[in-house]
DNA sequence: GTAGGGTTAG
């Protein structure tokens, strides 16, 4: 894609190929000879001082406030809220900075009703304090808390530049560019963050063209500046590109302020690609100096987010013990440090070091939480992971989500369907994940009018993705409903990926519509998508659910040589049925001889299946005792045996297996009643 | 003490 855009910047450009590197380079040269302007925060203070100048009461003596300030600031960036108010509230005098501080803390960890109450009680404000509310309301998800932030945004008595760029990145990061661009266009003074919060926010809704346009247009460009452009072309795949550029101008603008901005995030980019080794290399360059003291945008070395950068591709790719071995090294560590490595635990399944660092982390926030609940609710621990979902301080989306989705895929469904009503009466409105968990809730349930229900929502609240669309198909489907599935099918137009058709031909199968199953089968071959296993095995039940033996055999054969698909277990099961089912018992029992599995109950069902419809007693017996073996307590195989003994007249043999029954205490009753604890 | 880089879900 970047090729492209950066194809249509250069005139004269008709092969893409030629062009591929050389126009990069020609317009990254350009960038990285850009002479280094004065620091912005000074030229931001000399336009904005009178706004940022802080009112009457703190005259009062700041350095007599100052430790304690300063104290109160540590136990937030350590993430300690609680001790933080504890020290606020025993506070004798405060000045806006206290008040400020404090309400940083709960803006930093989304707590908005907590910040505002103290907003709200504050005896004055200035500039920071307005700042801090708009930048914690659009930082929340949803445009609801844009348009608070947009509402303090308007009313406050004088804004600075920070109130400005806040507002900025608070559309773009929604979305929202037109309205990003019109701040953009009034803002009285803009600073070199305002450029750089509309160069993310082009990148991150697809615009590459005005984002490179904008960068270029860039007065003072800076590391954050060449992050934002390096995370867009990281996006657009152009990764080796990205990185070429971060350190020809590590290169070229030796001292160029916040440059670790940009190390940062290519140490992220390598990792996404799991790309470790290179990110370690690269978070090596950095020189690392042991004094926290204050940060020097110029001086380049690294700061806390390279350490959880770094931290983060150990975790993505899996080296928890080298993210340890780094998380031990820190010096000081934030809330990001210890969720990543907690997030980490959870995706190794390591329940006990998670929760063993969720008890040593000082002040868990709701991202912690919902890590743990994550954790045992994949696990299946559901009553744990309720446990931690109902003691935790504020609830997210993702925590219903998560908890919601636990649920379902342990088929604890009336369990995920109460979270969802639950949620809905506390006000969360759910989200695509959400959805797409209580989709396949209704298909679990085969309750066709909880789906539909769900439609609706979908329909009204989300932008339907392909896995919404999906889902929608397979409930459709499993509740009966084929034609709605169809319908879903035809309007995902362009977006269907294999999936979809996996879903459709599986669906025209289970409800016996070859025909249609075997036409969408070969449209689907004809648009150049690839068939999976999954198609193979729809294609096989759709074959022997019409009796197609010729169509079966061909199907499973062109699938290992036309398409190199090794044949698995339900292949097999499939093409059993479909040979026994017509007739040739013989064959299809040296098949399940030949199989390289060994052969499960569906493969000896299909088997005795098959001798049911053609009356073929011997064999019956043979897959009726392997059937039992396998699954001792299920009656299916008896009774089945049973009736086609009774029907050809042999009574010695039937009353046999009645009192083998007897003996293994069989009865039909308890058959029936396993089947239905199931579904409750 | 505030804006631009790094975390959780199908």
């Amino acid at each position: 894609m970047t090729n492209v855009v950066i194809r249509r910047l250069i005139p004269g450009n008709a092969n893409g190929l030629v062009y591929r590197l050389m126009p990069q380079a020609r317009l990254f040269l350009r960038l990285i000879t850009v002479p280094i302007y004065p620091n912005h925060a000074s030229l931001q203070s000399s336009c904005f001082a009178s706004a940022s100048k802080p009112t009457s009461s703190a005259d009062v003596k700041d350095a007599d406030f100052f430790p304690l300030n300063k104290r109160i600031s540590h136990l937030i960036r350590t993430g300690r809220i609680e001790q933080a108010r504890e020290a606020f509230d025993k506070m004798k005098q405060r000045n806006i900075v206290t008040w400020n501080s404090m309400i940083n803390g709960y803006v930093k960890r989304r707590e908005m009703a907590k910040a505002r109450k103290l907003f709200d009680e504050m005896p004055e404000r200035d500039v920071v304090s307005w700042n801090l509310m708009i930048s914690g309301y659009i930082s929340c998800r949803g445009s609801r808390y844009v348009e608070e932030g947009r509402m303090l945004f308007d009313r406050m008595p004088v804004r600075d530049c920070v109130s400005w760029n806040t507002m900025i990145s608070g559309y773009a990061k929604n979305g929202r560019m037109v309205e990003a661009l019109k701040l953009f266009d009034s803002m009285p003074e803009r600073s070199v963050v305002s450029w750089n919060a509309m160069v993310t926010g082009f990148l991150q809704n697809g615009d590459v063209v005005r984002a490179i346009e904008f960068f270029e247009r860039i007065p003072q460009r800076d590391g954050a500046s060449l992050s934002a452009l390096v995370s867009g072309l990281i996006q657009n795949g152009e990764l080796d590109e990205a990185a070429r550029i971060v350190h020809e101008c590590g290169k070229r603008d030796e001292g160029m302020e916040d440059l670790v901005h940009a190390y940062n995030t290519l140490i992220a980019g390598y990792g996404q690609r799991g790309r470790v080794g290179e990110a370690r290399r690269l978070f090596d360059q950095i020189p690392y100096c042991h004094e926290m003291g204050k940060e020097d945008s110029r001086r380049f070395e690294r700061n806390i987010v390279s350490w959880n950068s770094m931290i983060m591709c150990y975790v993505k790719t899996g080296n928890i013990v080298c993210a340890r071995e780094l998380f031990d090294q820190m010096i000081e560590r934030d809330t990001f440090s210890w969720n990543t490595m907690i997030s980490g635990y959870v995706h190794m399944s390591d329940m006990e070091e998670a929760a063993n660092l969720f008890c040593r982390m000082p002040n868990p926030d709701t991202l912690s939480w919902n890590s743990m609940i994550l954790g045992y609710a994949q696990l299946g621990r559901l009553k744990l992971a309720h446990d931690f979902f109902e003691r935790m301080p504020q609830k997210s989306l993702v925590s219903w989500n998560s908890m919601i989705a636990g649920c379902e895929k342990n088929e604890d469904f009336i369990g995920a369907v109460k979270l969802f009503s639950q949620m809905q009466l506390e006000g969360e409105k759910p989200d695509r994940h959400t959805l797409s968990s209580v989709l396949s809730v209704s298909t679990g349930l085969v309750d066709l009018h909880l789906g539909m229900q769900i439609h609706q929502l979908v329909t009204k609240t989300v932008v339907a993705d392909s896995p919404i669309n999906n889902s929608l198909i397979t409930m459709y489907s499993r509740c009966g409903a084929i034609k709605e599935a169809q319908t879903v099918f035809d309007e995902m137009k362009l977006q269907k990926d294999v999936i979809s058709w996996n879903a459709m031909i599986g669906g025209y199968a289970s409800h016996g519509f070859a025909a249609e199953a075997l036409e969408l089968f070969n449209l689907m071959k004809t648009l150049k998508v690839r068939p999976t296993y999954i198609t193979f095995i729809a294609v096989l039940n759709a074959c022997a659910h019409a009796g197609l033996v010729e169509e079966g055999r061909s199907q499973f054969k062109s699938m290992i040589s036309e398409f190199g698909i090794e044949p698995r277990i339900e292949h097999y099961a499939s093409l059993v049925d479909i040979i026994g089912r017509h007739g040739h018992l013989e064959e299809a029992k040296d098949l399940i001889i030949s199989m390289p599995f060994k052969p499960d109950k569906a493969v000896w069902g299909a088997l005795l299946g098959a001798c049911r419809v053609h009356n073929n007693v011997k064999l019956a017996k043979v897959a009726a005792e392997a059937l039992t073996s396998l699954e001792p307590e299920s009656s299916a195989p008896y009774v089945l045996l049973y009736n086609m003994y009774a029907d050809a007249g042999l009574w010695d043999e039937a009353a046999a297996v009645r009192s083998l029954m007897d003996e293994n205490k069989i009865t039909k009753h308890s058959a029936y009643s396993r089947v239905n604890s199931s579904h409750c």
